[in-house]
DNA sequence: TCAATCACG
DNA sequence: ACGTACGTGATTGAG
């Protein structure tokens, strides 16, 4: 049987100096702790032994202070940041059923001599684990000493037994004390024989065995006389620290080595400890979270504010708000619960039956900052809200309280915010299922959140170096440009007021202004490439405005959104647009430049992390394929059905020719009908768009709808249908209400219709992405737990998987993107994989 | 805070 | 007679 004890003081000072600072939001120091856990752990798996103890040193005057005033006066102090974690480290150790044996009145030193000579004599194994060489004294057959060094990032470990001792010292253990009685150690305080080092001392012993020997031998020949004077004045010190140094075996502690017996842990108690030091990651380690649910009950019955006393078990629901001062309400059917920030920040448990939140994916990133464990989302009554009108852009719970329940909330009564919500959710289900969106809101928007809270807790990674080097060379051409556009000038201005740039421009210079905005000339990249031939200042505006772009936007502006993992976490918003697409802030991943060939370096900056790849999967003409299924066009469908190029097939159409003999430039025209069909068409701005006359461009239309005649119904069909009832949907049932339909101003109305005819295709692309996530999510999970979902950029989706599955992942991620729905045309998804996102798309 | 610009699908 | 394509977000300058 085997025993290992632990130097506490030496292994916490090891850990406390050799772990990087670490502190809690609160400003509590934890890494000696987890430095401690962390040696406790590699010594655990090391030397497997059948019990496990610790043993501190206590304050106060310890026995040897007594004798000798000077000792340990350079180890009073331990820095305040250490002593603060002392009294958790015990607490720690208590709730892993790990004895801790001190004794007042006695070094720890002592305290681990007495049990390692109890387990010797016990016919126990005793391993001390320490930092400190004081214990190799007590080495013998039972007893090894395993020096334990810490260094910043790992921890090295020496077991001495008997053997190695002698090896590497050349006398028997025991003999440290004689050693130290004649060389002393700094560190301890104990003075030794002045003018004796390690050396002499070593020698010494060698030669006479022991310090009685020495003194019994002083007149040997061998002693040169100088050295015998000093011996001789050091007779007294070199006893006295014969005696310091000898670690006693005889501490009045209670102990057999059965008691150190390892035991399983107190979960809950090592649960809550590990919350309170945000210790995240041990809580999964040391497989915890189940105790967060057995917890929960006592925990969560703290009564607040007069309120009612709520005790949500197991597997009844409540509802969870966080107000914005940290303050957590929790309401139930027996009433309501209010949690201070600061009882929160304490790492309170909260019940783990199903939950009703509000925007979920945000209460999940919180609670995931508190360490606190959460059951299953049942509802979340912002994204109900949300998909009961996507248009309105506040879901806060007043509003919410207002809209439905008629009442009035303070947004920052976190107590009453969660009364509303438990109101709020049988109201707003029975209003989804009223409006049939139950399982649009059940089947995709629900269970999306947890997928997004996956992906932006994943994250992509960054190549930073190059970024920053790319950032660099940028700044330089703009520094160049700069002084290009100032010499056509006539000096420097600001480029980017455009107020400044029209005045020169169309003033000036005496550019023809192509084009107005509200306060002035426009001088967007439209009107500039209309000028670019009448002065050589436009384009290197035109030049400057995209370097200007790439460095402060994705450059500069990318840098700053890194992590402190290195890669960029994005926030996809599901509560944001009209159509039901998700958008993507701080940062935008959803707009990284891939057009121009400048910009799509910025991709290659995208990266997996070490031995994996980008897998990127995109769908092909998402949006026209949702238009041939939903206008149920004959020519366009079977375009699609019999595999044809859409654009060439249009071209073919409109311009009457076989699709052989299409030419590029018919076929560049054609995709700027079959898009600005798909956005709600004018003549004029096709025209504008691909510069030919209003007259051209209107012939193509017309021939367009004459050739799609399904198109054509289907465009006066879904107008006249909005406009009927108010509102138009998706193919799985996503309303979006357009009121403006029956405006007297005819530009709104107009632009109301073009609303009406491109949410229907557009958000049944969008349910279409969010329902392959959710099955993509699922299926990698399963099958490839190492391969995660990153991003979505409306009909893309990005992983990151090891190299080794790349053709297996893309197999999957494109199998479960073209089969999310049956249309009356295939869905096609293609994917790619590389060492970037620029190689992998 | 808004407008203009430009990046994406 | 009207103004001119759907949906986003970040940066910058001006008031």
């Amino acid at each position: 049987m085997k025993l290992l004890i632990l130097d506490g003081n030496s292994v916490i000072n090891r850990a406390f100096f050799g772990v990087r600072p670490l502190t809690t939001r609160e400003g509590l120091y934890t890494h000696a702790i987890y430095g401690f856990l962390n040696i406790l752990e590699k010594l655990e798996k090391e030397e497997q032994p059948d019990a496990v103890c610790v043993s501190f040193d206590l304050h106060g005057p310890t026995f040897r202070h007594q004798k000798y005033e000077g000792y340990k006066a350079n180890r009073h102090g331990m820095p305040d940041e250490l002593a603060q974690q002392m009294p958790i480290m015990k607490q720690v150790l208590k709730a892993m059923n790990i004895p801790i044996y001190e004794c007042q009145g006695w070094e720890a030193d002592d305290v681990i001599g007495t049990v390692s000579r109890i387990c010797s004599n016990n016919d126990w194994e005793c391993v001390v684990a320490t930092g400190d060489r004081d214990s190799l004294q007590l080495i013998d057959k039972n007893v090894h000493v395993k020096l334990v060094i810490s260094k910043p990032g790992q921890t090295t470990t020496t077991l001495y037994t008997e053997e190695l001792f002698t090896e590497e010292y050349g006398f028997e253990p025991k003999k440290m004390v004689d050693l130290k009685s004649l060389m002393g150690d700094s560190s301890d305080n104990i003075p030794g024989v002045a003018g004796i080092g390690p050396k002499t001392a070593t020698e010494l012993l060698v030669k006479f065995g022991s310090l009685d020997g020495i003194y019994a031998n002083l007149q040997d020949e061998s002693i040169r006389p100088k050295l015998r004077e000093k011996l001789e004045m050091g007779r007294d010190s070199a006893y006295l620290s014969y005696d310091l140094a000898t670690i006693r075996c005889n501490a009045p502690i209670d102990f057999a080595p059965v008691d150190a017996i390892v035991r399983p842990y107190n979960k809950q108690e090592l649960y809550t400890l590990f919350q309170k030091l945000e210790f995240v990651r041990l809580i999964d380690k040391y497989d915890l979270r189940d105790a967060a649910v057995e917890v929960k009950t006592k925990e969560v019955k703290i009564d607040r504010l007069g309120t009612l006393e709520c005790v949500p078990c197991g597997k009844s629901p409540y509802a969870i708000y966080l107000s914005a001062d940290g303050t957590l309400g929790i309401a139930c059917k027996d009433g309501v619960c209010v949690l201070t920030p600061m009882e929160v920040q304490m790492g309170v448990s909260i019940p783990g039956g199903p939950c009703i939140g509000h925007d979920i994916k945000s209460v999940m990133h919180v609670l995931d900052g508190l360490g606190m464990a959460y059951g299953e989302f049942l509802f979340d009554t912002a994204l109900a809200a949300y998909d009961l009108n996507p248009s309105s852009s506040d879901y806060s719970v007043s509003k919410l309280a207002t809209n439905y329940l008629g009442i009035s909330v303070d947004d920052n009564d976190a107590g009453a915010c969660a009364e509303a919500l438990w109101h709020l959710y049988p109201i707003l289900d029975e209003e989804l299922k009223k409006h049939e969106m139950g399982d649009l809101y059940y089947q995709i928007e629900l269970p999306l959140c947890s997928v997004l809270h996956r992906m932006e807790c994943v994250g992509v990674a960054i190549d930073q170096d190059q970024l920053q080097q790319f950032g660099q060379m940028l700044k330089q051409r703009i520094a160049d440009t700069e002084n290009l556009i100032y010499s056509f000038s006539n000096g420097p201005f600001n480029i980017n007021s455009t107020k400044q740039l029209g005045e020169l421009l169309f003033d000036k210079l005496g550019l023809p202004p192509i084009k107005k905005t509200k306060s002035g000339y426009s001088t967007n990249a439209d009107v500039l490439d209309k000028l670019k031939n009448k002065h050589p200042i436009i384009p290197a505006i035109m030049d400057y405005r995209m370097l200007t772009k790439l460095n402060s936007t994705y450059a500069d502006g990318l840098i700053k959104t890194i992590g402190s993992d290195g890669r960029i976490h994005t926030t996809f918003q599901n509560l944001v647009t009209a159509t039901g697409r998700l958008s993507s802030t701080e940062p935008n991943l959803q707009n990284i430049p891939v057009r121009t060939d400048m910009g799509a370096e910025i991709r290659k900056m995208f990266i997996p992390k070490p031995g994996y790849v980008l897998v990127d999967a995109d769908y092909s003409q998402i949006e026209l394929r949702v238009l041939a299924h939903i206008a149920n066009d004959s020519v366009m469908l079977n375009a699609f059905q019999s595999g044809q190029d859409i654009h060439t097939t249009t071209a073919s159409q409109v311009f009457g020719v076989p699709a052989e003999e299409v030419t590029p430039l018919q076929r560049r025209h054609a995709k700027a009908v079959n898009f600005g069909i798909v956005y709600g068409i004018s003549e004029f701005s096709l025209a504008e768009d691909i510069g030919v006359s209003r007259y051209e461009a209107k012939a193509y239309i017309d021939s367009y709808l004459a050739k799609y005649q399904g198109v054509k119904t289907y465009m006066n069909r879904v107008v006249a249908d909005a406009r009927e009832c108010g509102f138009t949907k998706t193919l799985y049932g996503r309303k979006r209400y357009i009121p403006e339909l029956k405006s007297s101003n005819f530009n709104i109305r107009q632009g109301a219709e073009r609303i009406a005819l491109n949410t229907p295709i557009q958000g049944t692309a969008a349910d279409l992405i969010k329902l392959a996530m959710i099955s993509v999510d699922k299926a990698l999970r399963e099958k490839f737990p190492k391969a995660k979902l990153l991003l979505q950029v409306h009909d893309e989706l990005i992983v990151e998987c090891p190299e080794e599955d790349a053709e297996r992942v893309s197999e999957l991620v494109s199998k479960q993107m073209e089969s999310v729905a049956a249309l009356n045309v295939p869905i096609l998804a293609e994917a790619k994989w590389g060492k970037s996102w620029y190689e992998a798309k």
